[in-house]
Parts: C-alpha cells; structure tokens; sequence
DNA sequence: GTTGCATCTAACGTTACGTCAGCTTTTATA
DNA sequence: TATAAAAGCTGACGTAACGTTAGATGCAAC
C-alpha cells in the first residue's frame, strides 16, 4: 500500500492528478482512510500505465474513461480514428510551416516589410484553398488552375513586388510623387500579374461576383480612400489595370 | 459604422469573440454609443485580419496582443520560433501515428488482443528513447544500438510473440498445464531475444541498476505473484531465462 | 507534547470563447 | 405612434486537465 505520494513517486504522476482521476472515476485508490486519506496498491499501477499511454496517444480523459472498459475491438478501431485525427492536425501543420516558409522567404527578398501588409500576404498563402472554392462559383477550373499554377511558380517574386509596390503607392497617397514616377508604379503594380491572364480573369468574371465574399478572401491592403484615390490617378494618367482580385 | 452584429457577419467572427477581444483590449470598437452599444469602423477590419490570421498562425490572444504592436523584425523572428514549436509538434505525432502504425501491425498479426497487454507494448513502443537514456547509465552505447537494432528490425514478430506468449502463461498461472506445455512456453518467452545477445546484456547489467526507474520504464506484464510464480516454476523445470527487462 | 511534513477539501486560475439568463435599446411593423 | 421583435448589453457558468494557493487536519518522529 502506497500513501499518494509516495505512488505519485512511483507512477511519475502528480498528487494533484492522482486526486483528479479518483474524483473523476477514473482511478480510484483501493483503500480510504478514514481520516479520507488515499492508499494505493501495485494494480493501481497496471490502470495508471493504460491512461499514461492513452494520454500519450492524444486521448482525452473522457475517451480513456470509456477505453479502459472496452475490449480490444474497441481499442484498435479507436486506434485508427485517432490516427485519422492526428493526420489531419499534420496536415493542418505542415500547411501553417510550408507558409511561414514561404512567407520568411518574401520577407528576405524585400526591402520593405511593413508588418500589416505581410500579414495580409501571409492571410493569402493561408487561404488559397477558400479562396479557390469560392472562385470556383464563377470562373472554369481551368483557368483557376492556370492562375494558381502562374502565382504559384512566381509566388516569392509576386508578392515581393506586391509587398513593395503596395507600400510605395501608400507612402505617394500621402506624400505626393512626381506624376512620371507615380504613373511607373501603378504600371509595375498592373504588370504583377501577367496582361494576358488578367484579361482572361476579367473577362470570365464578366458577371457578378458576391463582394462580401471577396472582401472577406481578398482584403484589399489599401483604405477606401485610398483606392479611391489609386483609381482617380490612374484615371487621370491614361492607365486602367484591374485591380479588383489578387 | 457596423454594429456588432454586422461586424461579425462582414468578418467571419462571432458576436462573442469580438466582445472578448474588445474586453482583452485585443480589438476595441471604434465607437461606443451611450447605451453602451459598440459600433466598429472600417478601420477596425484590418486588425481583425492580423488577429485572424496570427490565430491560424497558432499564436494565443495574449502574443497577437503583443505582436500587433512590435514591428516587422519582431514578426519575423516570432515566426520562425513559432515555426520550431510546430515543427517540434509534427514530431511529436509522427511519432504516435509510427507508433499506432506498428501496433496494429502487431495486433493484426496476433491471434490473441489483451487490451492491457496491448497497450503495455504501445507504452514500451512510446518510450524507446527514454528506455535507452536510462540504460545508458549502466550499458555501453554499442550495446544498446544492437539491442534496438535487433528488436527494431523484428518490432512485430517480437512483441507478436511476447504478446502472445504473455497471454498463455497467464493463462497457465490461473489454470495449471501440464508441465511439458508450460516448459515450452517458458522456454519460447525466454528465446524471444536471442540467447547470445541476452547473455551479452546480462553480463552487461551485473551491476546494480536502479529497479524504481526499471519498473517505471520496463513495466512487467505479470504481477508479483505471477512473476514469482513463473521463477519458481522455471526453477522447478530445470529451465533459467533472465527475464527482468524488455 | 510538539514540531514538521503529508494529506485533506475547497476554491480560483488557465484558454478562447459558447451558451444561457435577465434586462435594455434599437428597429420594424401595424 | 404604440408595440413587438430583433439585437444589444452585462454577468455568470461551462469547457480540459490539472497547477496553485489557503486553511484545516493527520501522522510520525523527537
């Protein structure tokens, strides 16, 4: 008979746990005091080492609750269900750090990187698969395909201009630029994307697309006033680049 | 200006998340009618977006908070930490998934599945690099390699075996067998590992090794009275195999 | 007998909200 | 314009698995 430190010692596990898992049912001691003192013996063991080894495996206490009285059948199905489970999270992982690959990579190659506009690049790599279902209500796949394979490909060099264009036209909306200057920006920042792609976009997206959808999947990095303003110069110097999407 | 309600539909939030934000300090409206009702602003989207996607980032509300402030350096250097830890993650459950891939190997091949026993191997399959840590205070290293070389290499059929062979001999303490049975039983459980290598580790362990930490992390799969049962009858039958690790 | 350590229960703190309950304000309709 | 419905508000509890006090008691040693 163990006192619950000393089985505590033995097991690797805390009192405070020990205390939890009687209240919980999920290991109760095999003698009480009266005094309402816990004592513990070697089976107590055999239990502790299932719910170590469950909790291991990513299992809830709940879920160990209902394993330790299931049979095997039980176990190794709900083996492969957690699997499953873990998959996912991996998968779901592997996304976030491809991302932050990615995105260090854009940052490196950048002179600017104003934080609130890497965020909003980030927010892109991020959501390309939404942004591809929502799309899909409006254009071929095909041509969804062609415009993921082209920013894909390009994906550090397209954002690196898009990051250091944006910037630059901010700081002109606030600080006035010499006209020839401004008018090469707003060229450079229609030419991210190929001419040739953006027409095709343009033209298939001919119809309307739900705004408050877009908003949200492709939030624009400049204010209303801004764009505003972005669209009355381009305007004035003779340019119009679409500039709606991506 | 958007109530909250609206707000929420415009960003994807909830209504209860963005009062928990206002309330952290994390994202306060942009104005605040007497009746004490919150109104946000456009202005406000583009910190819901930080937030949104630091939070797919995997930071907590406490870091965003932090975060939102520092500039780009910061975020930057906070990445590639964040990226560590979740890489430290994927680790962490391709280890399990490993795992549970070479326990449904084994419990595929057996023909008896002991809930207990089962999870048992699981246990000893988590722990392998805590195992050798420990056996390095008393093995030399090369030891060791050629001990988890050996039972790396044959993982499935040796634990097929002492899953199996566990169960029999359990079997034969509650129900006695006749001794020619039981001799091979002992025998097999004793050549799980093969003698050579055997001898070579018990020569090995003849000092003293520290039996709190062994049982913790070599848990037997008998009890007391089973253990001491089977020396005896091991004894009885003229057999003697070491079996106290593994 | 008392000191000191172990143990007990009860309770709050943690994360990021979900979900009431009960009340007030705003909005829409008759 | 009166009223009802919808939306908003605060405050509180619940979640998971304990960590961490606080204050009271038990037990063993000197």
């Amino acid at each position: 008979m163990y006192s619950i430190g000393e089985f505590a010692k033995k097991t690797g596990l805390t009192v405070r746990s020990l205390r939890f898992y009687d209240q919980k049912g999920l290991l109760n001691p095999s003698y009480i005091s009266e005094a309402g003192h816990r004592y513990y013996d070697d089976r107590c063991i055999e239990t502790v080492q299932k719910i170590v080894t469950l909790k291991y495996l990513d299992y809830t206490l709940d879920e160990i609750e209902e394993l330790l009285q299931d049979d095997s059948q039980t176990i190794l199905s709900s083996l492969m269900f957690q699997k499953e489970q873990l998959e996912k999270k991996r998968t779901q992982i592997d996304r976030i750090i491809r991302c932050i690959d990615t995105a260090t990579a854009i940052a490196g190659q950048s002179k600017v990187v104003e934080p609130t506009l890497f965020l909003l690049i980030i927010h892109s790599l991020l959501t390309e698969n939404e942004q591809k279902e929502y799309l899909a209500q409006f254009l071929p796949l095909d041509l969804i395909e062609k415009m993921y394979d082209y920013t894909g490909e390009n994906i550090i060099d397209i954002n690196q201009q898009y990051m250091e264009l944006t910037y630059l036209i901010k700081q002109a909306y606030q600080k006035p630029i010499a006209d020839q200057a401004l008018k090469s920006l707003i060229e450079q920042f229609s030419m991210i994307i190929p001419k040739p792609l953006m027409l095709e976009i343009a033209e298939a997206l001919e119809g309307k697309v739900d705004m408050e959808m877009a908003e949200l999947l492709f939030p624009s990095p400049f204010t209303k006033e801004e764009e505003e303003w972005f669209l009355e110069q381009a305007k004035r110097l003779g340019l119009y680049g679409g500039l709606d999407d991506e």
